[in-house]
DNA sequence: GATTAATCGAGACGGTACGTCCAGTCTTGGA
DNA sequence: TCCAAGACTGGACGTACCGTCTCGATTAATC
C-alpha cells in the first residue's frame, strides 16, 4: 500500500502541459513536423521529461486521445424521430467541414499518426468523437425500432466514418447532395 | 525548330530507379523512415539528382502511383453473376489480407503519405487498383441491372473501401462473417 | 606543318576569359572560396572547357602568373643613386599598402594558392613583380658599387620580401620607422 | 553565488579531442582538405558538438594554436657563446628540414591558414616556436652585449623567417652555403 | 527536522538526415 | 574537333532533431 519510494512525484502541471502541448502542435503543424523538441518547448518543460514518461510521439498523441483533448471538430446529430433526416443533416456538415482545409488538419494528422503507429491506430477509433456520437444516435435508433432489427449499427458505422476519411484524405470537395447519396446507399431499406 | 535543348538530357534509367527505389523503400519502412538519402543510396543515384526533379518526398510516392510501381496486394472481384456473393469473397479476401501486418505495412503508408500530403490524396484515389476493380465490378453490375438503377456506384465503392481504410488504421483482426455483414449493410435490398 | 588535324581549334577567346575571370575571382573571394563553377559563370565557359586545358584550380592560378595577369599592387623603387633611401621609401609604400586588407587580399590569396599547391609555389616567385623590381634595383646597385662586392643580392630580396610576407600574414599595422629599421637591419654595413 | 549555470557542462574529452584531430587532419591532409566533417570522425565527436564551439576550421587551427598541439618541428639555437655561428647552425637545420616535403607540410597548411584567416594570422605569429625561440637567443645575445645596440631582433627575426617562409612557399632545395650567407646578411656589422 | 531519492529545467552529447553547393565526368547538339 | 549547356555521381557543407546523458535545484516521503 506504501509508494514506491521516497522523492519528488510526477508533476501533474508538466504532464498536462506536454499534452496540451502535443495537441496544439500536432494540428498547427501536422504529424511529420511534429517534434518532441518542439513539443517540450513549447510546453516549457526538458525533453527527458517527456521521454521519462513517453516512449513516442506517437504515445503523446495517444495520451492526448485519452484525456480526450485531442478532437477534430465534430458535428453532433440531431434527434427527430426521422433517422434519415437527422443523418443527412449531420453527414452534410461533416463533409461541409471537411471542405475546409483548416478543419481537416487535425484529422488529416490523427489519421497519419494512426497509420504510423498502431497504438494509435487502435486508441482512434474508440476516442474518435465523431464515430461515438454516431454510434450512440444509431444505437438509439436501433433500439428505438427505426432501425431493422437485422441492420448492424458497426457496420453502417464503418461504412458512413470511412467514405468521409477517404474524402478527407483525397481533400475532396463538397459537392450537394453527397450527403443525401451516401446515408441512402448505406441505410437503403434498412430504416424500420 | 524544337525549343532551346543544348546540354545533356535527363536520365530515364535515373528516373526510373529513384522511383523504383521509392516504391520498395516505401513498403520497407514506412512513410516515416521513409528517407531522401536511403532512397538515393537504394537507387544508386546523388542526392542532388532527386533534389533536381523532385521537391520532396510526397513527390516521389506521387510519381511512382502515376507509374503504377506503388500498388498494395489486392484480390480482384469475381464475376459470378451473383453480385452478392462476389462482393463477400471479394471484400473477405480483402479483409484477410487487412489481418496480416506485413500485407498492410504499404496500405498504411500510402494512407500516411496521402494525409500529410495533398498532392499524393489526390493521386490515390485515382491510382488505387482496389477502388478501381471494385468500380469496374460494380459498374458492370450497374449496366447489367444487377444494381438497382438508382445506386450510386461512387458511394457504394466510397463505403467498402472506406470501412476497409477504418479496419487498416484500426489493425482490426478478420471476423468471420464481417465481409458478409458489410456488404449487406451497404448493398441492403440495392440488389436488381 | 599543317595543323595537328580536323575540327575546330582551341578557342583563344575562352582562354583568356577564364584566366581573367580567375584573376578576378581570386581577388575578389580568395583561394578558399574560388571555384572552378564560379570561374566558368564568370568566363561564359562551360565547366568541361576548363577541365579540358587545365587540371586544377592551382594550375589555372600558374597560368594566369604567367600570363602576368595576376600582380598585386606594388610601388618600384626609386633610383636616386642613394640605395638606402630609395629602399626606405620603397619599403615604406609596401608596408603602407599591406596595412590596407583590400589591396592584401590578392597578395594573401597568392600566399595560400602557393602554400597549397607546388607549381604555384614555383612560380610565383619568378611572377611576382615586388621581387622582380627589388631585384632589379638590387642589381644595379651592385654593378655600380653602391652594394658591398660581397653582399648576396638574393638573400637581401628574401630577407627584406620574406618580413613583407611575414607582416601581410599577421595583418600587421604599419607603424613608422618600421621600414627604416627594416632596410638598417638588413643592409647594415653592407652599402659600397 | 555563481552565474545561472543551470544544465549540463562542456566535455572537455571533446573539446581535446576536436583539438587534437584538427592538428592531426591538418598535418595529415593539409588546409584544403581538412574538413569539419572529417575532424569529427577523427575525434569520435558528432559534427553540432564541433559547430557548437567553433564556427569555422579556422576558428578550429586558431584554438589548436593557443593550446600548443599545432607546432611544425623546429630546432633550437644553441647557445655557444658565438651568435654567428649558433645562428648559422640553427638555420643550416631549419632549411635542411624545409627542404623535406613532409617537414613543411604543416608548416605550408599554417601559412595557408593565416593567409585564410586573419584570426589564425594575427596568433601564429605568437604561437609560431620557431620565431619565439630565435627572439629568445637574440635577445639574450642582445642583453649580453653580442649584438649592437642598435640593432632590431625584431627585424633581424621578421627577416630570417621570412626568408625561411619564402623558402617553404618555393620549394626551394637546400643550398649549402645559404644559411651563411643569409645570417651574413642580416647580420652584417651587427656583431657586438 | 534532516536525509535522501526521484523529479524538474536546461542543455551538451554522439548521431542521422536534411537540403545545398561544388567537384569532376559525361552527354548532347550546334558551330 | 571544340564549344556551351547542363545532367550525372559523389562528398562535404552547416542545421534540425533524435534519444541519452549529466548537471544543479526542487520537492516530498521516510527516517
Amino acid at each position: 500500500m506504501s509508494g514506491r519510494g521516497r522523492g519528488a512525484v510526477r508533476s501533474e502541471v508538466a504532464r498536462v502541459a506536454v499534452l496540451q502541448a502535443t495537441a496544439a502542435q500536432l494540428a498547427e503543424r501536422g504529424w511529420d513536423q511534429l517534434t518532441i523538441e518542439g513539443i517540450a518547448a513549447a510546453a516549457g518543460v526538458g525533453k527527458p521529461t517527456i521521454y521519462r514518461w513517453w516512449p513516442s510521439k506517437s504515445a503523446l498523441i495517444a495520451d492526448a486521445l485519452l484525456e480526450g483533448i485531442l478532437t477534430p471538430p465534430s458535428p453532433v446529430p440531431g434527434d427527430t424521430g426521422d433517422l434519415r433526416v437527422d443523418l443527412v443533416a449531420w453527414l452534410d456538415e461533416l463533409l461541409r467541414l471537411s471542405a475546409d482545409p483548416e478543419s481537416t488538419a487535425l484529422t488529416r494528422s490523427l489519421i497519419a499518426a494512426a497509420a504510423e503507429d498502431e497504438v494509435v491506430g487502435r486508441r482512434l477509433d474508440a476516442a474518435d468523437p465523431t464515430s461515438r456520437v454516431l454510434t450512440e444516435r444509431l444505437t438509439r435508433a436501433h433500439e428505438r425500432g427505426e432501425l431493422a432489427a437485422s441492420a448492424s449499427v458497426e457496420m453502417i458505422v464503418d461504412a458512413l466514418i470511412g467514405a468521409f476519411v477517404l474524402r478527407v484524405l483525397r481533400r475532396a470537395v463538397h459537392a450537394p447532395g453527397e450527403a443525401e447519396a451516401l446515408v441512402e446507399t448505406v441505410l437503403a431499406d434498412q430504416l424500420g
